[in-house]
DNA sequence: GTTCTAAGTGCATTCGAAGTCAAAATGCTT
DNA sequence: AAGCATTTTGACTTCGAATGCACTTAGAAC
């Protein structure tokens, strides 16, 4: 059988990456031929392909992904960004699975402060990623660069109006409405407390303007504005300077993340001596594992994290096997879990 | 001037990735020259430069990082493969904070048992990552395999004895020789239970050997083993199925990890109406963030994770820019935080 | 046995940036 | 102004796999 290869390689194949074409050269075939015995549904013979994956065995050979990807434009990686804040592992790790599920890769950026995106999205852009899913804030302007460049890009909780852009949320200011309706209902009490988050966390914004709205459509009007960073001890210090300097006249903790509601619910009782739900009560937003522990039992609204991270999942990849398709919004709701930290 | 051109493009540049034959068609010089402009210390004139970062701003030039990794060989991302098991996310976002500081990416790998990892490793070896950081449990035959293929590999708290590979481990059997002698000074423990992790997870097997082996060498007998799963209900489970089965006579708990601990406590305390340290002593090892919180304020050994997380990205960092290093192992001592979990 | 179709294969080109090398431009000396 | 050293620059090749196209072969139909 006549061999024909091409006369371009000349290092020994020793000490180098094995490529298709040493896979070629090995079984006598030709690097097409290799090529395609790696993509599905391509046409080879059974005798070809039995023939390429021995030299692939006896060679050890790896198909190059990054060459691929040059190729073919698609890198099968996606670029997931997430902000150490409100990065509680759940999340992350119900995305990584997924993701992996479905044979996508995950390039993980961290932010440590949303505002310090910009070097991220420039990193994002050169690694040509197929997709880009996004726990932080990005300005109207970086959106507007990944529509350009035509990398679809969904946003996990993180709404923007009047954007053209697909999003996955929690229902921030629903989930809040319901908690002060559950605080007033009880009709045990009069002066509150509400604990938001960091200054540039949007999440934090809706959530205590979902509160203060349904307060004030109440007529509450006795509320002391306190703001954390969604720590637990920034939980902690919070109590303390009410109580420091309000003396405790507050009967009802409103706190935008349970992290720090479980930071008031330590504070109030270990260290103030009151009890929760005896003399105030807490509630927080997220539904972390810690909330459901018996020692917090705290009422909290649960974002549906397994149907979020599914919905984001499957919005992205559908967007990058199909560019055509417009942006869409879902908005899923929280689910209200009662605990034992509210008065009766 | 007289202006060169490949002529090998022809479709418009308009709907396609802008490149550096666009740009320095643009700018009227040639590719190499924009390529060079991109390559810190490179001879370029003054001139040139500014030309070329004229254009590259006009256009919107981002530099192809795929493109680049062919050509250089170096990706500039590492595997990080974490398994969902210790995922506490604390190690993750520590690493992955630190390589993004040193301009390095992160392609993630999370694995929902530490058994399927041959496939994980596929992937990871098709992207030509410069190193691999595992927090996994790998055979010998994949060591072998990424040394072979000259890929640096640091492993995470998972040590290999005999086996010529860098790792950076917390020094899990000290550290619970440490608790045990703390446990046995006070003198108020007769009989012990040993919670230990999932069967396929090395670290709760070295816990737990280390606990087991200082036990017997203090003449303690009375051990009650079981195994959990790491996670806190298993941790409840636990202590659940010591009361029901042995009415309590239990008096100290060796944990393998914090999240058991803190299981045990709740179910001690708030289903057994069992004091702790009172009736019963509680120790875990980590030292999670949770463990510090009031309500538990766990005994345990802190892992120093900042230190362990910097040791092993600089010790991998290293590995790729001077791969003739010999592995290393490094072992950090655990800190033994002293809470209220102990009777005394 | 011929003709036609379909499946299988190989050649050559492509993706986008980086590196090699030689030519060109510049600066400096006398 | 000529001679030399030095810096800049561009043409061309390279990395490794995928693919359009042309060609070969096998099989079916007559």
């Amino acid at each position: 059988m006549q061999r024909v290869f091409s006369s371009r390689r000349e290092r020994p194949a020793s000490k180098r990456n094995v490529t298709s074409y040493d896979v070629a050269q090995h079984a006598g075939v030709s690097q097409s031929a290799v090529s395609r015995c790696f993509k599905p549904g391509a046409s080879v013979s059974r005798k070809m392909r039995e023939r390429v994956m021995k030299s692939v065995q006896a060679l050890g050979y790896q198909p190059n992904a990054i060459a691929r990807g040059l190729i073919t434009r698609r890198s099968n990686m996606v670029a997931v960004i997430v902000s150490n804040l409100d990065f509680y592992p759940e999340v992350l790790s119900q995305l990584s699975a997924r993701f992996t599920a479905r044979g996508v890769h995950v390039l993980l950026f961290t932010l440590d402060h949303e505002s310090d995106v910009a070097r991220t999205i420039e990193q994002v852009a050169q690694y040509r990623v197929d997709g880009v899913l996004a726990a932080a804030h990005l300005t109207r302007e970086q959106i507007a660069q990944f529509h350009e460049r035509d990398v679809p890009l969904v946003f996990y909780n993180r709404a923007y109006r009047d954007v053209p852009v697909s999003s996955v949320c929690c229902d921030q200011v629903e989930g809040e409405r319901v908690l002060v309706n559950l605080l007033a209902q009880s009709g045990r009490h009069r002066s509150y407390a509400l604990l938001s988050g960091p200054a540039d966390s949007v999440v934090s914004m809706q959530r205590t303007q979902g509160a203060v709205e349904r307060l004030h459509e109440l007529g509450i009007r006795d509320i002391t504005r306190l703001r954390g960073d969604y720590s637990y001890d920034s939980g902690r210090r919070a109590v303390h300077s009410i109580v420091e300097e309000r003396g405790a006249v507050v009967d009802a903790i409103i706190s935008a993340n349970d992290m720090m509601a479980l930071g008031c619910l330590d504070e109030l009782r270990h260290r103030c001596e009151l009890d929760v739900p005896g003399d105030v009560s807490v509630v927080g937003f997220d539904g972390v594992r810690a909330a459901h522990w018996s020692s917090f039992d705290l009422t909290t609204i649960r974002q549906p994290v397994e149907s979020m991270a599914e919905a984001a999942v499957t919005m992205l990849l559908e967007r990058i096997d199909n560019p055509g398709l417009p942006p869409e919004k879902r908005l899923f709701c929280g689910v209200l879990r009662r605990g034992a930290t509210l008065r009766h």
